[in-house]
DNA sequence: CAAAAACATTAACAAAATGTAATTTGTTCA
DNA sequence: TGAACAAATTACATTTTGTTAATGTTTTTG
């Protein structure tokens, strides 16, 4: 086997790379949307856990939430009355590891 | 030596690592400036040298540097007409790596 | 069925972030 | 000194974000 060629679409400019990582990371940039992530990591929590864990009110969590699940950093899954949410992405599981690492000693 | 007792300053509420962490988080949520920061954490570079490998304004380059200094994320030193940015936070650097790991595969 | 619980959605508005253009400051060098 | 270069600063219009409050939907339960 000679080199491997690189297809063009597999090759992302540094650019390219930064503005769909930073778009992420605008999700995390805010101390709730942070906080629920954090939670989140830890394992599935329904709305109401969040709420009462964040101390942040009702109305935010899930709009945060909603916004969320546009952009697939987390997901949810309906059980009678409640909603339980999970993270999605694995990458963002990754990411929230690696703060922890780095900012929680 | 019995168990150790963590003194109330170190004890730090999630809620409150999450603050400190999101603002800074602020700083990489951005397209430019992700861009930035990645290529002063391959090293030290001038504002000449960011706009070139940027594309960006001359004014938005030192204006994103000028913040992101005021933040202490970055440090820099004048040499005659230049003045060299380089990374002044080891867990920004930290960070950058991480985020290297995981979305430049 | 009606009330309550759990969650989602919408509207509205202040506050903050963005990007551009123009100006300014400081330095080198002919 | 003055022209040219490197970088910083200012001012401003525009857009985006953050938050609250009010209302809507769905499911359970008495």
């Amino acid at each position: 086997m000679s080199a491997m060629t690189l297809s063009p679409q597999t090759t992302e400019s540094l650019a390219e790379r930064c503005e769909t990582t930073a778009a992420l990371l605008k999700n995390l940039a805010h101390p709730l949307r942070l906080q629920l992530l954090c939670y989140l990591a830890a394992g599935e929590k329904s709305v109401g856990d969040l709420e009462a864990l964040s101390s942040a009110s009702q109305s935010l969590v899930s709009q945060y939430l909603a916004r969320m699940r546009r952009e697939n950093l987390v997901q949810c899954r309906k059980d009678g009355k409640f909603v339980w949410y999970s993270v999605a992405d694995p990458k963002v599981l990754q990411l929230i590891r690696a703060l922890h690492r780095i900012f929680c000693p």
